[in-house]
DNA sequence: AGTAGCACCTGATTGC
DNA sequence: TGCAATCAGGTGCTAC
């Protein structure tokens, strides 16, 4: 589930505590969640020992901690590495209370972490084990990265260069992220959830944009123009800043921060989960119907149906 | 080339 | 009570 406050928030929990550690000791105690790694679970742990995190970075819901690696010196080709973690639908990084505290079930992971000779252990859960973790390299460079811009950003790892810029990274071209927008003839609520088209927006803040913005679902992103796109962005990037400033939203266990804090902004959803209870905005009633594969929540009267050539309800 | 559909998993909940 | 079907916040691969 995790979306871009989500992802974020764990960003924001995790840099205080990695930032200028150094990786002791690798515990992989499920093989699968280690992904795109050649030698498997054994080369990430190895490549991971020994190496310092220098920082915590994010695009989208992407996750990735350069290393500084003490041996790079010695490789062949010194490119810098990463470790990449994206948390998928339930993916959690966990502070440990105590070094020999048994993991919890759903501990895939268990990184023991030396900070200025502190010992922290930190787990990464994952109940439903979509997520990843993995060491690989970085580009040197950022040119040629969907949305064009330089990067402020050190280095970005080979497997977030596919992903486009979010709706809060201050490099994001929001003119031509809502025309790039406009050129899929597909449904708007999926085309936001494109992330090479945009990224960082999932399926709860798909639908709450497009409540604020007052725009179906189901229009054809190539039926809005300019400025409704521009509006729908716009509506994506306040209801997640707002998200963030509550530290996320959270169900249930699924998603919590570092220290294991739940975030509050599921009381503040105006759209998802809450079809039959009335719209805030007129009273009716919401609608959930299944869309791209996703459920999808909205108002009929607010968010009229898109009218474009043939006629329909 | 762009897009739909499915595969990847576990666990909670719903319905018979 | 038991068991099967359904659903869940994501991404990437494959086949049209």
């Amino acid at each position: 589930m995790p979306e871009l406050p989500e992802v974020e928030t764990v960003r924001r929990g995790l840099e205080p505590l990695v930032v200028g550690a150094r990786i002791d000791g690798v515990e992989v105690l499920r093989d699968s969640c280690v992904r795109r790694q050649a030698g498997g679970s054994g080369e990430f742990a190895a490549t991971l020992t020994g190496s310092r995190i220098s920082a915590v970075a994010r695009r989208g819901k992407f996750l990735w901690m350069p290393l500084d690696d003490a041996d790079a010196g010695d490789r062949a080709d010194p490119t810098p590495l990463v470790l990449s973690a994206h948390l998928g639908m339930s993916g959690q990084f966990r502070v440990a209370q105590a070094a020999d505290a048994p993991p919890h079930s759903h501990c895939r992971v268990r990184l023991r972490l030396d900070r200025n000779g502190e010992q922290v252990v930190l787990d990464f859960l994952d109940q439903r084990t979509f997520g990843y973790l993995t060491v690989e390299p970085s580009l040197l460079t950022a040119d040629g990265l969907p949305g064009g811009q330089g990067s402020e950003l050190p280095a970005t790892p080979a497997s977030v260069a596919h992903i486009a810029r979010d709706g809060l990274d201050p490099v994001l071209d929001h003119a031509r992220a809502a025309d790039a927008q406009r050129r899929s003839g597909r449904g708007i609520k999926q085309v936001l959830l494109d992330q090479q088209v945009i990224s960082g927006i999932g399926n709860i803040y798909a639908d709450e944009a497009l409540w604020h913005a007052g725009v179906h679902p189901a229009t054809p992103a190539s039926a809005l123009d300019h400025e409704l796109a521009l509006s729908v962005l716009a509506a994506a990037r306040e209801v997640m800043l707002r998200a963030l400033e509550q530290g996320g939203t959270s169900f249930d266990a699924l998603y919590v921060a570092v220290n294991g804090e739940s975030g509050y902004f599921s009381r503040s959803l105006e759209a998802y989960g809450r079809h039959g209870q009335p719209c805030a905005r007129c009273g009716r009633p919401l609608v959930r119907a299944r869309m791209g594969g996703r459920s999808t929540h909205w108002c009929e009267a607010c968010q009229a149906a898109p009218r474009t050539g043939t006629t329909q309800d």
